[in-house]
DNA sequence: GTCCGTGCAAAGGATTTGCATAATC
DNA sequence: GATTATGCAAATCCTTTGCACGGAC
């Protein structure tokens, strides 16, 4: 994921993009909201704003850079798509969020949507709990 | 669902209670925001505040009487809770809402959090697609 | 009569938008 | 140099809260 990647988006390589790109990349928990960008971007010293921060990751949502998820928080988070899809496992006491990938889930998936008349475009599964480190 | 179902869940008998509990009772599509409540109380002529539509559905939540939805749209949806969990099935077009059940995945969910050590206390799975009628 | 519930208006948080300026290509 | 991006502030959407009044028990 780098600045030919925004090119072939058709977006223009900026600092801005640049620098919200690489606090993806970097983020311990890949899943940040954009609340948590802006503030690695002012730590790191940078005159970005939040508008900005908003404005570019839903450029890269439509340009499929990133993915976009609602746990039931009452804010968006965003992390890097690099293809592999998979659920999440969110803990609901300390944030934490785990990825995993249950291939009998995605199958199902698929048959319940076709015995329901959907042409399935997309799912999301959370599953909430309390991790190993919170109990 | 009635009136002795609030009084159990120590809430007194009120008007604007009895409404909504109603509305979410008889709507043909089960799941509905604040605002389709409160849009449907005022047609019935009803003088109750989206306020108070708000304060009561989160005490129907607390309560047990509703559950609460984050559908990918921005905003809330809430349908009674009839005690038999499901998952859902929502058409990006026209907002229809189908629910399902599948055991093979539920158990599944249980196995994948047991296995990342999680202490499951909910889930929720969202297939999102075109239903029948608007393909 | 006490306490809880409600309406209204104002506040709140997350996200978006308008506009003049500044940067990329 | 033309076009697209950005910063800032104001606006918007959904939801919650403060307060004085009204209703349930």
């Amino acid at each position: 994921m780098n600045n030919s990647d925004l090119k072939k988006a058709g977006l223009k390589v900026t600092l801005p993009r640049i620098k919200i790109l690489e606090i993806l990349e970097n983020a311990r928990d890949r899943h940040l909201s954009a609340e948590d960008i802006y503030k690695s971007l002012v730590e790191s010293g940078e005159d970005i704003g939040l508008a900005t921060v908003y404005r570019v990751l839903t450029q890269f949502e439509e340009a499929k850079l990133v993915v976009r998820h609602h746990f039931s928080e009452g804010h968006s988070v965003f992390e890097l798509d690099l293809g592999a899809h998979h659920d999440h496992l969110v803990c609901v006491k300390c944030g934490l969020v785990e990825e995993f990938v249950d291939e009998l889930i995605e199958s199902r998936q698929q048959a319940v949507a076709k015995k329901a008349g959907f042409c399935m475009t997309d799912h999301s599964l959370n599953i909430y709990g309390i991790c190993k480190g919170c109990q």
